[in-house]
DNA sequence: GGCTGTTAGATGTCTGTGCAACAACGTCTA
DNA sequence: TAGACGTTGTTGCACAGACATCTAACAGCC
């Protein structure tokens, strides 16, 4: 454990580091779970879904939109492939980049994502919120921010 | 949006968890793909050697490691095979009970895990302490606590 | 001792995702 | 205008992981 040490961390931090991840991965868990049960939607699907409800014109880039939810290009054009065989999504031609692609929310898209998102919501308050208890939003939120850094790389 | 109200939440809310989401996926990735190129071990392979050997005689039952790595025990079943077949971990009869195995962190698996650690710990350290600045580790640490309700479910 | 129910791991199957390679298009420079 | 270079999205491929199912072994009970 001296190797601690030697890059200058406490095991305090690298315990910090730890948690994050099961926090994360177990929250994520419980919601996708809930999710798959009470719509059959996958929590990746619910965030596709999601981002494009939120954009302008409920398009978005594929790129753009594949940042967003944490997918590389390839993973979303399979993903966008999927929804759009269940209609809840469409794929249109981007006007001034012929290369482009939007992905559009379809109304039965926007009508299943409506269903959804009790449950979502739910899901992060209960899983979420409710164990970090009341004023510290805040703080964590700033904390993350920190995280959060829109980088080059 | 008023969604959001129905559900008693605020739009700060649900944007905290997206940025916890965003924060861990993010680095995870980073840590993965640095591991990768360095020593070619996933970060789950890494994971597992870690957890082995911070285990007392370097052993630890399938079950119970499944648990600390966050993986479901057939999961776990097969990334054992794959460390064992590149001879990192052994599998070990239990004998107070008959069903149980051992996994058993190998010579080699040791020394795998002491070269890939200085690239584990410096990721750690770049990518996630860092960023987040100094004193506030215990802070944090407080916080994620909460969220680590090693619970019934 | 023979049931019943439970737990530990392993395996078949299927889905999802990343990487590398590719084609189509855009952009910049000469 | 042409060519080099970067970007966008899709595809072939391989792999990792979840779910359901299976077998073996334990525990409790009559």
């Amino acid at each position: 454990m001296t190797l601690l040490r030697d890059e200058g961390l406490t095991a305090e931090e690298l315990a910090v580091w730890r948690m994050l991840q099961r926090a994360q991965v177990r929250i994520a868990r419980r919601l996708e779970s809930e999710l798959l049960v009470a719509h059959g939607l996958p929590l990746a699907s619910y965030e596709v879904l999601a981002q494009l409800a939120e954009a302008p014109g409920r398009r978005l880039r594929m790129n753009d939109l594949a940042d967003r939810v944490l997918l590389t290009r390839s993973g979303l054009t399979r993903l966008i492939d999927r929804l759009q065989r269940h209609g809840l999504v469409g794929r249109e031609a981007c006007s001034d980049d012929a290369r482009g692609l939007f992905a559009v929310l379809t109304e039965p898209g926007a009508a299943r994502l409506a269903e959804a998102t009790p449950t979502y919501l739910r899901g992060v308050k209960s899983q979420f919120l409710d164990l970090l208890g009341g004023g510290d939003v805040g703080e964590v939120r700033a904390l993350l921010a920190r995280l959060d850094v829109t980088d080059a790389c």
